[in-house]
DNA sequence: GTTATTCTGTGAAATAATTCACAATAGAAG
DNA sequence: CTTCTATTGTGAATTATTTCACAGAATAAC
């Protein structure tokens, strides 16, 4: 099997599980014991496993900090990955606090708007620059995602932007399918959209 | 074909540009326009339109009209649907912000927090009321789903306490797994893993 | 040291989702 | 009226994902 989005998804998720069980001294867990604590189903927790370097035993299960350290070696610690976010609105500074509070895994290290009121300050312990600003601080910072939070009626000429200085990555929570070149991995985290799903889940 | 999760997405994912062109008084679509404002290709557009009740012109595509009334009947209107939202800390606030400004669509029509401070004021023209009230605000208002605000220490407890109210609906932003009934649809929605994905996707 | 237990690891089967490819069709052009 | 063109609608094929089900293995109990 090829590392697809959903495997990813998953082990990144069974990551976190594991490194809050980890500081919590827990040393081993079962398959059917981490289903429990994510939404999957022990068989596919060890499916997902199985290509991974990694090895349980059925008496004790698996060793949680070999199998985090197996997870970080197939997917990567992303501790050395830099982040900036685009739009410091309500939403935006909503996400800096959030992710800069919640995780250690993940920070993000820079943001971007134009208003004058924003530029220079800092934000949730993040420095703001000027969107012109952009192309310097990236390479600068060697920063490789960037958080969309722009207003739809900019998102797309922003995101063109974006992919002129050579970040790959775009996590869009604007509404709206942004058209950007193939090398350019998108994902969208449209409010509404998921409000309506849950909307029609919650009566079907 | 079964109603599955996915279809539902891309359906709802085509009724809100197929709204926006709407207003923008065009008149007919082809598969091929639509794949290329949405993130999906012809040939899925045309299945995912397979049955629902709906026909299109080899000559002038989609009648957008029609298609939007098809997929409301298939999918519902969702503007019917009451939406609340518990935690009105930065990031409730801001989709309380977002989402009223930016969809006529879907309604954020009551808010719940516990802080003295939040509780009776009204946030971006959303009335927050104690959590203590919840059950007779949720029956009151015909609230059948929930966006998740809250801590993580506290998301469990206060999603048991949602399902008590007959809520079978939650948008989950708070970054741990909801062990709740089957009967409850969650759809979780955390953002510290998104950027992790969005981080290993941008390099690979 | 033998037996019982419970879990892992994994082929194989089942199910789900997507894409292919083309016949049928509606109009446009002349 | 005939031909040409571009698109829909859809069976069939393909590909992806999940689940089943069980042999093999580690330990505990005695």
């Amino acid at each position: 099997m090829r590392k697809s989005e959903k495997k990813i998804e998953r082990l990144i998720n069974y990551r976190r599980v594991l490194i809050k069980l980890a500081r919590d001294n827990e040393k081993n867990i079962f398959s059917h014991q981490l289903a429990a604590l994510t939404d999957a189903t022990p068989a596919q927790i060890r499916r997902d496993l199985m290509e991974i370097e990694t090895s349980g035993s059925p008496a004790h299960g698996y060793n949680i900090e070999n199998l985090i350290e197996s997870i970080d070696d197939y997917i990567g610690k992303e501790s050395s990955k830099n982040v900036a976010v685009i739009g410091l609105g309500n939403l935006g500074k909503a996400i800096v606090n959030y992710v800069n509070n919640g995780s250690e895994n993940v920070n993000i290290i820079a943001g971007f708007d134009i208003k004058p009121e924003k530029v220079n300050r800092v934000i949730a312990g993040c420095h703001v620059y000027h969107l012109n600003d952009l192309d310097k601080i990236v390479d600068e910072k060697n920063i490789n995602s960037i958080i969309l939070t722009v207003p739809v009626r900019v998102a797309q000429e922003v995101a063109e932007q974006v992919t002129q200085t050579g970040v790959t990555g775009i996590l869009n929570y604007a509404p709206v399918n942004l058209n950007l070149p193939d090398n350019i991995f998108v994902e969208n985290r449209d409010m509404i959209a998921a409000i309506e799903k849950v909307s029609y889940f919650s009566d079907h």
